[in-house]
DNA sequence: GTCTATACTAAGATAGAC
DNA sequence: GTCTATCTTAGTATAGAC
């Protein structure tokens, strides 16, 4: 049985791990992350991080289940004051803001482009949520239906794909964000869709 | 100086190769595509097939020019009949269509995430072809500004993506094409954007 | 919990014979 | 143009001492 000591202690450790886990990623890319790598940045050995992470995946998932975490706290910190519509606005931006920013979360969270990894129970736990909190929104802006709620999971997606792989570092598609939800929060109703 | 002979020859056994590597990718991602199996899929060991690409790289740059003639060959077999609105609607989803039965060619084509790879200028030639087709035929239905451009080229990557990541096999977003489209065509004019 | 040492695997690339 | 042989590099993972 570990002390809360002993526990608070090694989360600080996984912490470090993961933080240049996506330092890593953030500067050379997803592919770029190796174990050497990680250790060397937290000032361990390679096969001492095998305390930590299971196997390569299993960090892998960790960092899924980080990124996720530190997604939800952001969306968690948004004020909740203003429409319903301002509110999704809001949150449609973090998201957008959050994988342009560092086009490997887009990678990790919302792709399938790394080899063999599934996201353990737990960790998609967490992509559930925040699946959740937009279709809450959605359903008070008279978005209810699967089909809506589809339609606009494709905008941010699309929006977020064009920015980080045509323009990255720019805004050419970001700034599309809030006029192109506009128009079809406005006119693409439930009777347009299938 | 090559025989025209010789020269048919080489091309056939290229073609062979490059048809092998998206075999490859098809059935377990590009990432796995390797040149020991390359090679040991058209009959030849590893080495020889420097003989016709430059390196692992070379390869990439070699898919995607292919993957690139085959997308506009389609697109030119496409009927010529109906009206800009009908015919875009049948680029855009052959388009789809090409992406999503084989998700490798998404993220070869649009996305960056082969670490290191940039098509070569006579490669990027033939994307930049599609581009001038999609916007000659966007001008035509009245879409003339390069941020309605932007929509719409966001508008298939995210159902592409989506599609591919969430619901692989299936036509869940892919579906949404066709009444999403003609929404944004209908209602999001030039005025709406930025 | 961290280390050293090492096994294991696999990839890209080159040299030189045929 | 294809081969065999080999170099070089690099990664994940495990064993066992401290």
């Amino acid at each position: 049985m570990l002390s809360s000591h002993q526990q608070a202690r090694r989360q600080e450790r996984l912490d470090a791990v993961l933080a240049a886990a996506w330092e890593i990623a953030a500067e050379s890319g997803l592919g770029a992350v190796t174990l050497h790598d990680v250790a060397r940045r937290v000032g361990l050995r390679q096969p001492s991080l095998y305390v930590y992470v299971s196997s390569k995946l299993g960090l892998f998932d960790a960092m899924y289940a980080r990124a996720y975490g530190e997604l939800l706290a952001r969306l968690a910190a948004l004020p909740d004051s203003g429409s319903a519509r301002l509110r999704l606005m809001r949150i449609f931006w973090v998201i957008l803001d959050f994988v342009v920013s560092q086009p490997p979360r887009q990678q990790l969270l919302f792709q399938r482009t790394i080899p063999g990894f599934t996201p353990s129970e737990p960790s998609y736990a967490l992509a559930e949520k925040l699946v959740e909190q937009v279709t809450a929104l959605l359903a008070e802006v008279g978005a209810s239906r699967p089909e809506q709620v589809d339609v606009y999971t494709a905008l941010i997606a699309g929006l977020g794909a064009q920015q980080i792989a045509n323009d990255p570092g720019g805004d050419r598609w970001s700034r599309l964000l809030e006029p192109v939800l506009d128009c079809i929060l406005d006119h693409c109703r439930r009777e347009d869709l299938p």
